[in-house]
Formats: C-alpha cells, structure tokens, sequence
DNA sequence: TATTGTTATACTCTATAACTATA
DNA sequence: TATAGTTATAGAGTATAACAATA
C-alpha cells in the first residue's frame, strides 16, 4: 500500500536529521569563528535579556551545576557579569557586559548569514518554512521565569 | 519599509534555531534512552552499512582521534565491531553487531516518533517540509567514500 | 526545611601532536 | 614518504552528590 508518493516516514526523518545536522555543523563553524564553544555562543545568544543561571540550564537542557563553568568562562573573558537579584540573593542573574552585547549581536548576526536557509531557499520559501516552524514549536516554553 | 508583512530575517532565524534547539533537545532525550551519548548514537546511525574511521570522523565533524575512543565505547558494549579492509590494511571498517543493528534500528524508530515534526504536522505539511528540507539540503556532501 | 548556586568527582568529547603500522 | 589509526594530553561539557548561603 506504498502507492501516490506519500511521503515515507523514514524519508521525512532521513531529511529532517539531515537537516539537524547540516545545522549543527554551521552552529558549531561559526562558534569557532568568536572562540566560542556551542554552548557558551547559546548562553550568550539566551542572554538577550539578563537571566537567573537556572533559568540558563534549563534553556541549556543541562545541570545547573555545568552552569557555574560556563558562566566563569564567559565572565573570565568579560563578556559577562554575575549579580545576586535584590528580592532573593541566592539567585544570580547572569547579564551581558558592553563587550559581550556586541559579541552575542555579531555572532547572532552572523549565525543567520551562514545559515544554509539563507543561501539555498526564496523568499516566498523561507517564508512557508517559517509557518511550518511556527507550528512545530507551538507547544514550546519559554526563557526566563 | 517594513511594509507587507515580509518575513524578517531575525525573525525565521529565530524560528529555526528554536526548531534546531528542539530537535536537539528531542535527539539528545532519545538518545538517553538507550544510554548513548550523541555521538554515538550518531555513530551508530551512520553505520547502516560499515564505514571507515576516517570517514565517520568527516561524518561527526571531529578530528579522527576522537574515533577511537567513541568506537572503543561502542565496541565494548558490543555494539560494533572493527576490521581492517582487505586492499588497505591501514583502514578499519566499523560495522554493526547483530545487536548493534537492533539498537540503531529502534534508536531510529525512536528518533522518529519523537520528533515534534510528528506530533504538530499534518501529513500535507510534513511533505511541504520535505520539500523545502530538500532544497536546503542540496548542496550537501555524502558518507562514504 | 527548601532552594540557588558552588565545589568535587568521574566520564565523554574535543583538538593537537607524537607515534605505529601499512602503503 | 604519505596515510589510517592510536595514544597522550589538556580543556570543555556532562550528571551526581555534598556543601554554603539565603529564604
């Protein structure tokens, strides 16, 4: 009953891991570009707005304890800076410095510019593709409690 | 000019880097599963038919040093096994153990049933996103040589 | 008591460089 | 000599568990 072209699921899969992939390998270029590793460039890129280090590994998907190093690395080279949040001091809320905004603001920047989305799709394309991913993450959470 | 409501570029960025940190996120959960580290789930999926060290290295984008220890893993687990080939006995072809071919089958499987593609896309739209990921893929390179 | 972040530990992945075996 | 894989090393990320400071 494989018959009208549908679309094989392991086809979609074979695609989609494709595309993961070819994705984390541009992320992970472009992360060498600045030094960074993938998941200092993602503290950075998350730290838009200041955050609390457990909100971090949370949007991380890693322990809060890794959080600790990331944040020292980060800070070491002054991209970063810790400060306890006034209304509760056992929070610290990790926030860029001036150096680090202009870091996080070449880097995202540049992470567009390499995207294989921007060199092989139209614009009519890129804009059908952002509906799909609309959808796919509708049930997603959000940074910062 | 932000007339039309003409997709902005920051925007589909964002768009895909959430989508790229959810498969991520889906990927590395899976992977868990079945006690696996990403690379070597990736590893194991590229093995569908045996492969040089080599080439897998090109495959996960690392240095081939770093073979070694992850086939050292897998490889102890049962999971693969080493050979050299017979022209070039400099060359070790990896493959899969009987049991190493069950595993990345279900691991497959696994992937598969949770990717959010599957549980947010309609059937229409998961071949529209095939079509596109076509597309962005094109450009790319194969496994083996 | 409960929670946030830190420290200590052990394992995996990472690149670099020096090495062995094969060509 | 050149290439495939290994080993040694050091740095980064990972989870777990025990700890300090704060609530």
């Amino acid at each position: 009953m494989e018959t009208r072209g549908r679309l094989g699921v392991h086809e979609l899969a074979g695609l989609i891991m494709g595309a993961s992939e070819d994705m984390r390998g541009s992320f992970e270029e472009v992360c060498g570009r600045y030094e960074l590793t993938p998941q200092q460039a993602r503290t950075l890129l998350a730290l838009k707005e200041e955050a609390p280090m457990r909100s971090l590994a949370s949007h991380l998907r890693c322990d809060p304890s890794n959080v600790t190093g990331i944040a020292d690395r980060l800070e070491a080279r002054g991209l970063i800076h810790r400060a306890p949040r006034e209304e509760d001091r056992r929070v610290k809320l990790l926030a860029l410095t001036e150096q680090g905004g202009k870091v996080r603001d070449e880097l995202e920047q540049s992470l567009i510019n390499a995207s294989p989305v921007m060199a092989n799709l139209s614009e009519d394309e890129r804009e059908t593709l952002a509906e799909l991913l609309r959808k796919l993450l509708l049930p997603t959470g959000e940074l910062h409690r």
